[in-house]
DNA sequence: TTAATTTATTTGGCTTACCAAATAAATTTT
DNA sequence: AAAATTTATTTGGTAAGCCAAATAAATTAA
């Protein structure tokens, strides 16, 4: 079945590069696991066949590390999937919060050369419309010094940077509240009870759970 | 494995419809697999599929047949390769030779909508980069009308569908004189003597012989 | 440190799309 | 019509990627 190239590996590779991001401590099987909605035994499986094939370390401590070679990969298919989403709306005028799972199939289409040649037609974005750094040829990323808008303060005001859930009913929901990347919130309020947050956003003012505004990632203005 | 979508169904379905093109007799099963290079078992396995999908049917002659609702697919395929070709030639500069393998993993990317975005994108292309017709949004193909220009008029304008001789040589040659798919030609001339054409492209007039005239496939301009 | 819990691993099984080889049925040659 | 050939179908088997349930190992709590 080489017909679908290496789809799964890559979606592994890709999915190990945004652990390996976001958490600082070790990631595990049942880590991986999870953050791929599959079962331990498939995805412990897998693992092993990527380590065979250099794309991965499994580490003494059980942890399961990018090599080099797996890193490259990994980082490559986020290339992709960017552009493409980048590709989505600034040609075909798919709105920010639509682009997800088309640019999730589109990300394994194809060679490095295509990708180029997209991000060459594109003009090189730096960006893509969820806010985040998009690879360039040579796997160099831009740093991304975002926090989570929950981290944030009261009666401060932040400009929206990109999102960490990028599920499309989550983006969705953002859209119909008019917060999109680069745009700017202000804390108004937190309430103890249950975490959830009061934000005032041009002139309106909305209610989020702690969840939503932990998934808002934001930089502070000066 | 429903990760992949239909991407099985579609290729068989596409490949009965550019049979049922093809040839006028019947499709049976022996020429399904010679054409999609797979075992006849494999084949018979996935039409009885198929057909209990009411995708097609299995007529008493062992002939295979695509139900309107399967025609509808194979015809859908088909207009997405056909429409990711003209991208990739016209937006990302791959040359016309190049582009089958990558349009065959594109065409199974994605919604109609998707499709229907990239061909207004693309200004609704009549043709691919190889001359083949595009099948419209509702399924409609337009009659290949096209002729060669060598076969044209004085003082007509003709759009350019596509190329017989796809040499590289005679690719480079045509687009250093910025004749390319899509554009328009008119006759302001031709030599008796040795039958070559004077041709006006976007105010410039140029001097083409017989044999490049002869290559050059288009369409009457309305 | 023992018990409880979590994590890792093994085992047996499923489905899909594939194949080779055997048999059955139909068609063509002679 | 009988023989030869071609086509259709059946049978048994493979590799991938997946899962549930059982067991083993490690970690955490008591």
């Amino acid at each position: 079945m080489s017909h679908f190239g290496h789809q799964f590996e890559e979606n592994y590779l890709k999915e190990l590069y945004k652990l390996s991001q976001k958490d600082v401590k070790k990631v595990n099987n049942t880590a991986l696991s999870r953050a791929m909605s599959l079962n331990p035994a498939t995805v412990l499986e897998m693992v092993r066949k990527l380590s065979e094939k250099g794309l991965v370390d499994l580490l003494p401590d059980k942890s399961i590390q990018l090599t080099e070679q797996g890193r490259k990969i990994g980082l490559l298919i986020i290339r992709k999937h960017r552009l493409w989403e980048v590709f989505l709306v600034n040609k075909l005028q798919y709105k920010w919060s639509e682009v997800h799972d088309l640019a999730e199939q589109l990300e394994h289409v194809g060679s490095e050369d295509l990708i180029n040649r997209l991000d060459e037609f594109l003009g090189f974005p730096p960006y893509d419309p969820h806010g985040d750094p998009i690879p360039d040829r040579h796997g160099k990323l831009k740093k991304n010094t975002a926090i989570a808008l929950s981290k944030g303060a009261k009666n401060k005001t932040y400009q929206v940077v990109s999102f960490a859930d990028t599920a499309d009913s989550f983006l969705d929901y953002l859209s119909k509240l008019q917060i999109e990347p680069g745009c700017r919130i202000k804390i108004t309020d937190r309430l103890e009870y249950d975490g959830s947050f009061s934000l005032s956003i041009q002139k309106n003012t909305i209610q989020v759970s702690e969840k939503v505004a932990s998934n808002i990632l934001v930089q502070p203005v000066s």
